[in-house]
DNA sequence: TCCTAAACCTTTAAACTTGAAATATCTGCC
DNA sequence: GGCAGATATTTCAAGTTTAAAGGTTTAGGA
């Protein structure tokens, strides 16, 4: 008798076992959203969208582009339209005119936006870090390490 | 000198250890959804809210009460509604009354439907197997293990 | 200069999403 | 029976989201 393969090239129970982990990971990051979203709306009348967009201009104070925002966010570009809209009408934002650049503008948070956005940001990863505790920080950079690696495979480096 | 404390209970790095896992574990879901959104658009003309629903459906053929799929894919109650409503008028679902009780109704796929999802299930099962190819079965394992294990501190095991 | 293509952003329509309010029904207790 | 409270769903307004279409501006030739 010859011997049976051991393993055909990308087997069923592969592209089962990630698919579990698919699934798992889509039911993990739904639960943390869902309580993120409900704090910040009861504890600072904020929503989630809103904060990723602070969350991604308070790392770049001098600014970022609309493309910038969303390319960073993974969202659509005419999303991001709507949401820097409200956060200007409510002062935590600024559109600055590039001088070269008439198609562009600067996003940036203001003084306001900045200190609003720190205290969030704190509670933020304070609930996380609740929601998550049940991780040892050794799998928390496991795991971290593992997803980044894949991403790369994914985004040409990140 | 008296020694310096070796670590806090819960200290600084541990949170920002979770918080980068937290950060990871949102980047992939939003890079997987993505790609799943737009092939589902272009290959099936579904939804991925819809492809969610009928996956729910599917495990059950007996059909699910509105309130079952909503808690089962970690949505709002209200959302479930217009999502289904479509489905219907698109033949894919159907509600059944239950002669115990007129509140509620039983959703399940059709014949179409339930055809319709085998079908997206398989492709869908390939994209998640090509996108998360980097990360080898083993890993796909343990890491699935760790969310199941955090997810059941969070809503009362699973 | 003028033209074409590319880049960047906004607008639009349709669908999705939440949370709260409204509606309908059921259950248990008098 | 009749009513209070609980349960299940739908409706509603506001906001988010996508993909596609539209508008403006810039850049790079001919």
């Amino acid at each position: 008798m010859v011997s049976a393969p051991l393993s055909a090239a990308r087997p069923e129970s592969d592209s089962k076992a990630r698919l579990r982990l698919w699934i798992r990971l889509l039911r993990a990051s739904r639960l943390i959203e869902g309580v993120a979203r409900e704090r910040l709306k009861t504890q600072f009348d904020a929503t989630l969208p809103r904060f990723d967009v602070m969350a991604a201009l308070y790392r770049k104070p001098d600014g970022m582009l609309m493309s910038e925002i969303s390319r960073f966010l993974m969202v659509s570009n005419g999303n991001v339209t709507g949401i820097v809209d409200r956060l200007v009408s409510d002062g935590l934002v600024v559109r600055a005119q590039r001088n070269g650049d008439r198609r562009t503008s600067f996003i940036s948070l203001t003084r306001k936006g900045r200190s609003a956005f720190a205290e969030m940001a704190a509670a933020h990863e304070s609930w996380v870090d609740e929601l998550l505790g049940g991780v040892s920080v050794r799998d928390a950079e496991q795991m971290s390490a593992k997803l980044k690696s894949f991403r790369s495979d994914w985004e040409g480096e990140a």
